[in-house]
DNA sequence: GGCAATACTAGAACACGTTCCTGTTACCGG
DNA sequence: CCGGTAACAGGAACGTGTTCTAGTATTGCC
């Protein structure tokens, strides 16, 4: 129950690793299964955040027993993280569709970091439950989260080089963006801020730490 | 359960707001059992993180009955955010007994940090459970929390500006290096970095954004 | 001192994440 | 086709945060 370690990545579950394999030697209706649970767990989510999302309602609704459930996500957090994590692949995609405009790295840094964040608003239950489920991730689901973080700052560092010039410290004004971004979600989540002034102090914290 | 709104302080609670009144109006009995109640909390934290600081286990610690705990302290959230409200606040006029050293504005909060760092790592389990409440809080406590981060903030400002002489932005700058600082402990508690990464981390921080 | 209101105790009860058990079904090598 | 193994269904059971109830003690007020 603790963050103590597990095993790495045995054989007897067929998720936890979104990564890559395994995922292959699914058989047709795995994948079927596996996708309900992600709709089900998405929809709730979606119409009652973190809290609605319950195990047995999950599995009812994706017609699937409760232990089938936890043998394809081994936690309620390892299932949000996943939806996070291909909600956040989705977003990647459908912004890295083109260069982001902008004459000045801050500029353009801004331009993706606000279409990240008003398309993650659109849905604030849908958001809430995914980042609760990041924040209360332990050790289990460090690979995942990494991958989520990763994702998000190819995204930071694309724009920030518009077309080449890598800048030194690229890396690392990404990695504290990306915790301005986070814990300001959290500020939101706790009652701290509104959902307006999450995106202000996100914008603020670009303007005076990514220099041209 | 969700983050919805909560009656403005009733006069139910003796307890839920540390700030000032109402702890006034207690009796000294009840002093004690809030007293007995922290430092049960603290122990049980200290040996065994977020997980071993169990409810029923803290109320029979203390002496107290379920219900009475549950009086003092609405939640194991308000419990624990408490707990560290008590601890930031004296680690801030342990800190602040003298100016921060250092000939540069980096220099200076890098010190305050990092004993503040260090001093929460001497407790690695105690900060988790402390972390991790401040992680999870909801509306209920944003005040409490709001209150924790002033603290931290003057703590940092003031190291910024040495002896007089204030900077544009310096609460902003503030503001982000506490979220550095928030998203690396969360970092650490989920496995994906170790304690010693987290200085690191937050010390780079330091060096990008507090200009002099 | 007496009385009403409030605080406290003890413990049952509830909710939801998680685990476990029993029986059934689907797949796979011979 | 057959037997065995892994996956699944259905559901009971457990742990812990939280709530509720009934009875007892304390406190504040006249």
């Amino acid at each position: 129950m603790t963050s103590t370690a597990q095993p790495p990545v045995g054989t007897a579950h067929p998720a936890a690793d979104i990564s890559s394999a395994a995922l292959e030697s699914e058989t047709s209706a795995q994948r079927a299964r596996r996708a309900r649970i992600l709709t089900a767990t998405l929809a709730l989510a979606s119409r009652g955040g973190y809290d609605a999302v319950q195990m047995r309602e999950v599995a009812e609704r994706s017609e699937v027993a409760l232990g089938t459930l936890y043998r394809y996500f081994p936690s309620k957090i390892h299932l949000l993280v996943s939806a996070m994590a291909s909600e956040v692949e989705g977003l990647a995609t459908r912004v890295q569709k083109r260069q982001a405009p902008g004459g000045t790295r801050a500029e353009r840094v801004s331009f993706v970091l606000e279409r990240s964040t008003r398309s993650l608003q659109r849905e604030p239950l849908l958001t809430e439950a995914m980042v609760r489920a990041m924040m209360a991730a332990d050790a289990s689901v460090a690979a995942q989260v990494t991958g989520i973080r990763q994702g998000m700052s190819d995204l930071i560092v694309q724009a920030m080089r518009g077309g080449g010039d890598p800048v030194e410290h690229d890396v690392e004004i990404a990695a504290i963006l990306q915790d301005v971004w986070f814990a300001r979600q959290i500020a939101w989540l706790g009652g701290r801020i509104d959902a307006t002034d999450v995106w202000r102090d996100i914008h603020q914290a670009i303007v005076l730490i990514v220099l041209d």
